[in-house]
DNA sequence: ATAGTATGCATCGCCCCGATATATGATCGG
DNA sequence: CCGATCATATATCGGGGCGATGCATACTAT
């Protein structure tokens, strides 16, 4: 399962452009398995090459042609044969938690800073979570519902973690003063 | 925050070979930050070049030389710059998202299959962090204990999640005699 | 005016990961 | 006692992905 799969997967919901998937990817898909350019576009252009997308180019004045890629029947025979795997992965790559495992080498400023960093994102995280989980019920599928939702549970877990367990780490003397006031 | 700084920190714990390193990465650490072979002596090359550490070369019968790889002052002064960010990141690279995103093109077995597959490694990584945890508290700083009970946070928040939502993506005919004999 | 943001394509270099190669001792079942 | 497999210990290579950057234009705030 690399770009090129998720692509495919993400165009049986209709076509679409290198664009367009990024945006996709930036708003919340990225958030359990990212893509930035660098792999969108060679992904697509390899799609192309080997039939399972087909590629449309719509000329447009004053910006270059937009490329709008739909699934071909040979892909949507690929995507099955890819989807159907027992074992798919599931890996976490956190300097989050690599700097707090030497928190002992660092002041309690730093290790605040970082503690309460994560979680702002994990705020925010969540509030996007949650929107997803009521929009997604009109024009998403069960699926779409079931990350979200996997998302929240998870996300919710970490913040209270952090927030009953961070005194471990480092004495928040100004945090308090800091949470009293959101 | 790369494998360079990574290597670094464990290093600040004594002195190492690259496969101590791996050992523990396969261990535990991995599981937050995972590093291979291919990342580890590359690493600790680079490293040694900049006179980040020292490498010393134990002769060995029958085998090659053991690289015994140990910090330097300006080891610990560039680990300590590593540190002070404030915004380390943390990412996620599921496939086993990014397919149930899919389940709607896949067949009750397989997925089934692959949220099966999901909880048996959850429970193992649960039991691996319970036992770190515990022997944690003699050897390790307070950051490994703490890093270890988010691992264990979040995946307990994981198994619970899937177990009482799987109902969404796929009947669970045959998996209910599964449970049960479990 | 001019700085920023949005659309839209694309590439380049660096880093990383898994597989593979090499060499040998230890362990253990058949 | 032989062969398989595992543990020790190094290292490289190819493919892939990520972040930064570049090109080009139009809209929109200050």
């Amino acid at each position: 399962m690399d770009v090129k799969t998720v692509c495919l997967g993400l165009l049986t919901h209709g076509p679409a452009s290198g664009y367009d998937l990024k945006k996709f990817f930036e708003s919340t898909f990225g958030h359990f398995f990212a893509a930035g350019f660098g792999s969108i576009y060679p992904a697509l252009n390899t799609l192309a090459e080997q039939g399972l997308v087909l590629c449309e180019e719509i000329p447009q004045e004053g910006r270059p042609d937009r490329k709008v890629y739909s699934i071909t029947p040979e892909g949507e025979n690929e995507l099955m044969h890819a989807l159907d795997n027992a074992k798919p992965t599931h890996k976490l790559r956190s300097e989050f938690l690599a700097t707090l495992f030497f928190a002992h080498l660092m002041s309690d400023e730093q290790t605040n800073a970082v503690l309460d960093n994560r979680l702002e994102e994990i705020d925010a995280f969540i509030e996007l979570m949650a929107g997803v989980n009521k929009d997604a019920a009109s024009c998403w599928p069960a699926g779409a519902r079931f990350v979200a939702g996997f998302g929240l549970a998870t996300a919710k877990a970490a913040k209270d973690y952090i927030e009953s367990h961070r005194h471990l780490l480092a004495d928040e003397e100004d945090q308090t003063l800091k949470s009293a006031h959101g």
